[in-house]
DNA sequence: ACCTGAACACCGTTCAAGT
DNA sequence: ACCTGAACACCGTTCAAGT
């Protein structure tokens, strides 16, 4: 049972502007910008922020639980069944009739949303590669949903002979992590075309 | 004319200690390893090791300095001719006569050789990509050496027929850096198995 | 010519004391 | 119920003073 008494609305107010200096410094450093620094651009003590958010993981969870939201929901809606066919991931053989393409599509739709996702902070990649074999971060099950959609679409695409049939669920996450690391650090275009050669990589060979 | 006199013994004693502790903390505990730390398990004050290596970087690249050597070594087989042709990246067709495996295979090679490079210490592929874009890092010119070999190896398979024409020697960069992060940050499994995928979406199809 | 370590500026994290 | 900020431990980097 737990309490959900409205809380204090200076308390209110706080959580409000940690967030909020929290992420346009996130944008602008990285996600690991000076927790002191934010506290103080947002005009309270260091212990207030430490009273909100005990570790720095949970105030990226926090930041983030919105975008997490929007990425299941796209997540969802691949897997049960409207792909948007932009970027095919096999480009299928002109006439060939072929479902293939919907669940290749799929999945390269996700690569792409999931890597832009592990984007959004410079430095947010690592983060959530170690969260999802940390049982104790504040991100761990996020990531582990993250790894059963991918797992799934994967699945999806093997069996209808879109991918290479010991393509895995480790691939996905590997190839979205990968990818987002290199936006960070060289550029989205490398990003990108990474995630274009791999793909093209994955397919299923005629 | 840069004067040669050899060095005080205490001052090369000191210097070599300072590689040694460096070595063994980069090692265990990553590039970022604590400096302080570092001269203090080397025995002698902070200041002289900043005196030896004026920056982390200076010090990285002194002790990659050998590995250096001998990856550039390789690359320079690799280019002039005598590959060998394990893991090949085209698997030609049985009975195929085929010049277009030895400059797939030694662009293989190049691309596992450079990433075990990358990987060497958990950090390093960062400040590897940063060195590449940085001309007052001290890692400048080998980050561009590396670069200039992966080109001209993705050129000779290019010409060869053994990767699609539009490979480029941005691709090699970004795959091995990639590579590097995942065997740092996932596995060395995960490393290889992306490097594998990639190679083969980079290979010419058929 | 080289080494020392204090000095300065900064940070993560905790917790007793306040309101 | 929440906030404050001192306290502790740690770090990067510089530089005057020593030998």
């Amino acid at each position: 049972m737990t309490s959900t008494r409205r809380p204090r609305a200076d308390a209110r107010r706080n959580y409000e502007r940690l967030l909020a200096e929290a992420d346009a410094a996130f944008k602008e450093r990285g996600v690991d910008s000076s927790l002191e620094s934010i506290a103080r651009r947002a005009g309270v003590a260091i212990g207030t922020l430490y009273g909100h958010f005990p570790s720095r993981r949970a105030l990226v969870g926090a930041l983030l639980r919105e975008r997490n939201e929007a990425l299941f929901e796209l997540g969802d809606r691949l897997l049960t069944g409207s792909a948007p066919d932009d970027r095919p991931l096999a480009r299928s053989a002109p006439g060939t009739p072929d479902d293939r393409a919907p669940a290749g599509s799929a999945l390269a739709g996700w690569v792409r949303a999931a890597t832009a996702h592990a984007a959004t902070y410079s430095g947010l990649a690592s983060l959530l590669t170690d969260g999802l074999d940390d049982e104790a971060s504040e991100l761990h099950d996020s990531c582990l949903r993250m790894a059963e959609i991918g797992e799934r679409l994967v699945a999806r695409a093997r069996e209808s002979g879109a991918v290479r049939p010991d393509a895995t669920g480790a691939d996905v996450t590997a190839l979205t992590s990968a990818a987002a690391w290199l936006h960070e650090h060289v550029s989205p275009a490398a990003a990108d075309r990474l995630i274009t050669v791999t793909l093209d990589g994955l397919a299923a060979r005629p």
